[in-house]
DNA sequence: GAAATTTAGTTACCTAGGTAATTATATAGG
DNA sequence: CCTATATAATTACCTAGGTAACTAAATTTC
């Protein structure tokens, strides 16, 4: 039953990750999911959220509630596109300014988490479960 | 940032294998917290909720609400024990009946998804997901 | 043995993410 | 041009899992 292990450890990882990253992010008054969001925004600049949803592969829903909260924080812009059913996201000065600040501190629960993790065991990790992600989602509509 | 991308796509893969899990359980009215619960019971006989939680890794008050619907669908119950304060869950005997249509199903859908990840990225996978997860929770409480 | 502390479980409420249904705008077809 | 279809976003409601506060029973401590 090495399948269901396998199943099984991934979900406990992934859980015990989020809870690791919600807990770096709570002091700055911030959660997992919307770090999520701005990391991407900062990368990428303007996007609107359905190709956030595409980027992060979440549906539409969520994303408007994770945006929302953002707004209402004050960290993110809803500017309406020329096609009117669009609403291009972008990061207000005032997360731009905040931003080092929240990437140190992901950053450094992410060497905290990885500490445990030799460099090549990293590598392989990361290439094993991006491999096996992209065949997964092939064929996906 | 191939920290970013490490625990961007463990996140991802977790969603995706979760909700797989959930399509496959959904024709038997069941979902796959509930599946989690009942394959622990199947294995390991009679656990009070705390043993439960202890196995999962999972907060008291979700496995509660996961236990009453379990409950509610006949499919586990719920024995107080000797020290009053426990209660021993149990799998009925209309669970059992049914749950080699549930781990056929289950079955059928982990095949499909590991279909495309050789057995021996398989065995790689879950060993460095299996040795990182516990140096993590090395020295938790 | 009575009072204080610990523990199992529940309740209430929060975020994360999913589906279904709705609204408003764009785009295609006749 | 006008109608039908497709698409972006929202709303409502569901499960999954987390914390805080509470209850009731068990265990310590004095």
């Amino acid at each position: 039953m090495i399948n269901h292990q396998l199943f099984h450890t991934l979900h406990q990882l992934s859980r015990h990750l989020t809870n690791k990253l919600n807990e770096a992010l709570k002091p700055m008054g911030l959660y997992g999911s919307q770090w999520a969001v701005i990391f991407v925004l900062k990368q990428k600049g303007s996007l609107t959220q359905k190709e956030l949803c595409d980027y992060l592969f979440v549906e539409a829903p969520p994303m408007t509630r994770t945006i929302q909260r953002l707004v209402k924080q004050g960290y993110v812009r809803q500017v309406p596109g020329q096609d009117k059913r669009e609403r291009h996201i972008q990061l207000t000065d005032e997360a731009l300014q905040e931003y080092s600040n929240w990437e140190n501190a992901v950053n450094e629960m992410n060497q905290e988490l990885l500490k445990s993790l030799p460099q090549s065991a990293q590598e392989e990790l990361v290439t094993l479960q991006y491999n096996w992600l992209q065949q997964l989602l092939k064929g996906v509509d």
